[in-house]
DNA sequence: ATACCGGTGATATCAGCGATAACATCGCCG
DNA sequence: CGGCGATGTTATCGCTGATATCACCGGTAT
């Protein structure tokens, strides 16, 4: 009996990993129940032995990728500084979203909310950080807003990141998030200067036009060197 | 001729129409081409003299619904306070989004990023909105970043409240969010005055040499222009 | 007026998909 | 050893998107 369920295990391991690549590297319209069972070595009927219908085997082979992901942040000790915790776990998250657009793409789906276990795993950590924070004293709203935002902040991100990236994506704009995240839901203490140059600067750009003493093209080649 | 286009446009509208339909109310699984051209009135493969593929019909149909939506945006005429006037546009976003989850789906998806142009006039509507802001002065990053910032925290919050709505969803969370981007992109209040572009200019100047994106003769030669 | 012809639509059909039923086989447990 | 549940295979279904081929209709040129 106990063999049996192992020997059940270590084949939905195999289907699920074969899923997992073909989805990882084609995309799921490449997970067919023919191509996953011929790449685990077996004929399309036998998967409905170990998975209800193909959705299932779908988001088994999403949590897989997943998992893998979530396993390598919890390595990771807790640092002495519980924000720059945070801002570690957003990058090594906002990484994740680009390197793995497709898993990305099933997650984001709304009609596909399965919270599979990975996922959960990932939100647990999530909530742990940011009750270290509020530990800390330093949250300015409740916990679970705060897990939200942030979330909110990452999916977001991720989807504009991966959405325009013909050239004109912003290399900087999950910094940029994170930061507008953390000044809203952090007290200011260690915000940022209060006099802020980018706002000058910004402020400057935007009066550009109409500067009668430059003309159209040095304004627009001072227009593109403050875009930096 | 022009006869022949206004029936060809007559009975792609009558196409589009119907797809649109079953997708807003059941689901893009519901919009096969059989049941499209059912309710259309004609036989499957006519769709193809119209549309390339089935994908370029949903496109069509998900931009036919959100078309709808932008329209209605329009018709307000803006007020006296520019970011009073990007809260409105924020909450109808979010409202669509979460009356139309299945079209917002469709626009989710990294792999479906095509700039349909309901789509593309959506963020000039936003872009001109953001510009409406910086030219009152107040907004504190350049005006691309303010728009991808926005539309990045506007994704990630409706999915947020698409997908984890079985009731511990956070009502307010669409006004938190919105509050954190605004604390990011905006100045505290309108600290840089718009009726002096002197004042502006002055402390543009006096930051200069410290911006480190400006190579020493870059700097110089600005100077140089704004000594004017 | 008539013959033509590009564009619109219908018919028939294809390959691939997810899924199920019915049959074969393997391996444990009594 | 005999039985029986679990595992896997074969055959097949209905549905999907998509294409080739033919019929027709209306404007154009002769």
């Amino acid at each position: 009996m106990a063999q049996n369920t192992q020997r059940r295990d270590i084949t939905r391991d195999r289907i699920v990993k074969a899923a997992a690549g073909l989805l990882r590297d084609q995309g799921p319209a490449a997970v067919t129940t023919r191509r996953v069972a011929q790449e685990a070595g077996l004929q399309p009927p036998a998967l409905y032995r170990l998975f209800q219908d193909k959705d299932e085997l779908l988001d088994a082979a999403a949590d897989h990728v997943f998992a893998e992901h979530v396993a390598g942040k919890q390595t990771t000790a807790p640092s002495d500084d519980p924000v720059e915790d945070l801002r570690a776990g957003w990058n090594t998250q906002i990484g994740f979203g680009l390197a793995n657009p497709y898993v990305y793409g099933l997650l984001l789906d709304p009609a596909r909310a399965r919270d599979t276990p990975a996922q959960a795993e990932g939100v647990r950590i999530l909530a742990e950080r940011v009750h270290r924070i509020a530990a800390a004293g330093r949250l300015r709203v409740s916990e679970e807003r705060a897990v939200n935002l942030i979330r909110s902040a990452g999916i977001g991100t991720v989807h504009t990141l991966l959405t325009l990236p013909p050239g004109q994506s912003d290399p900087h704009l999950a910094d940029a998030a994170f930061d507008a995240i953390a000044r809203a839901i952090l007290v200011d203490r260690p915000a940022v200067p209060t006099q802020d140059p980018a706002a000058v600067v910004a402020a400057f750009r935007t009066l550009l036009p109409e500067l009668p003493t430059l003309s159209t093209a040095e304004a627009a080649l001072l227009d593109e060197w403050l875009q930096r």
